[in-house]
DNA sequence: GGCTTGTATCTAACTGGATAGTTACAACCC
DNA sequence: GGGTTGTAACTATCCAGTTAGATACAAGCC
């Protein structure tokens, strides 16, 4: 015990208090990076706010300074994902074919942001009005496209959206024993393209126009 | 099991702190029950088991002794459910529209079956036996169709299946966002109705033999 | 019938650990 | 100094699961 270093409570050598750079920016933004992970996989309620903190290397206050309390910081992960999802697959002239395509390979190459999405859907809380005014011009451009005579024009649009919208996650969010049935191998690059097609095959056949 | 035509008097006559009479299988039954509805309404980290007792009218601890755990007591409601939801809607002939309508009408006549099969696909729990078996008659019924000529052939059969399973929740788990966006009293039955006619036709859309 | 005993059903109160949120304070930078 | 950013330790509460025991009921025996 005389020839070792005998660390005492000084931390000379551990750099193991590597003090986190004072960026606030970073933090927060590692912060929600975090909380987007533990909430797509667990939900709200099975979230837990130390593995949030842990996660993002950051202290549990800095969470509460930064984003208030727990609810808020999921609304500010739904609102965070929402804006990728909304970017990520726009809807030109109403063309449901390349929404659905968007939207489906935007929620295959971030599956946190479909995760979001639906466990936001089932929580009852009201919807926002940026929300409502995402939905609403959707659902106004594929009018528009009904009108032109690009859509089926028989159905409500509203319906049409929400329909295909649905089919979008058909495979991403189908139940666990429906995606055991298939290939044994649970999902290789092929079959995914084949999947793709089909869902997009399905949706020509949903908005193509009837006589 | 859900054909027991015994006690179709349902127990809703006194909850009050009243000796209870000591019958299992009704305790039982009413245990399952306010689980069922607790699941439903908060998924399973945010189900409490307090309250689930407390639904029943029963105490804590016969949960424990009828169930075992949260988990046991969760995958009983899911296997209950389950067959509640497979038995309505069959899918005789591999026909997807009339199953998409059987499933829909017995969704919405029973929403905590919805949100109880879309809360289980959102743990990450292995599949069952059961389930799997399930599913794969179905989809074989799907693919039998096919071969006959009653459903289009060039897609593969699991991927209709999945993608018109979806198009049945499209109203159901809808965004409450999305139905904010149409007509401002929420569900009125000619709303729904509508949507139920929009839901069919656009099955049909999918499942039609394509040239 | 009355009495005992055994078992299944039911209950109130408790426990140990987890968890959301807080306080007190230190370090940094202007 | 003073505002900002960081950390550790703490608290109050909640919650799944347990303990210990009470009560109804039926079978067995007299």
């Amino acid at each position: 015990m005389s020839d070792s270093p005998a660390p005492p409570a000084t931390p000379a050598n551990a750099p193991v208090r590597s003090p986190r750079p004072r960026d606030a920016e970073a933090t927060k933004a590692l912060l929600l990076r975090a909380a987007t992970e533990e909430f797509a996989e667990h939900g709200f309620a099975g979230a837990r706010i130390d593995r949030i903190a842990e996660r993002a290397g950051a202290n549990k206050r800095l969470l509460y300074v930064y984003f208030g309390d727990k609810q808020a910081l999921f609304d500010a992960v739904v609102a965070d994902q929402a804006v990728g999802v909304f970017r990520a697959a726009p809807m030109d002239d109403g063309d449901l074919v390349a929404f659905a395509a968007a939207r489906f390979d935007y929620v295959l190459a971030h599956p946190e942001a479909g995760r979001i999405a639906a466990w936001r859907a089932f929580e009852q809380l009201a919807a926002t009005e940026t929300e409502i005014a995402n939905f609403r011009s959707r659902v106004d451009a594929v009018a528009a496209a009904q009108r032109a005579g690009r859509v089926r024009a028989d159905l409500p649009a509203i319906d049409l959206f929400a329909i295909v919208l649905r089919m979008t996650d058909s495979w991403i969010s189908a139940p666990p024993a429906l995606r055991a049935v298939g290939t044994t191998p649970p999902l290789s690059p092929t079959r995914l393209r084949e999947h793709r097609a089909a869902l997009l095959a399905a949706v020509r056949g949903v908005v193509e126009p009837h006589p």
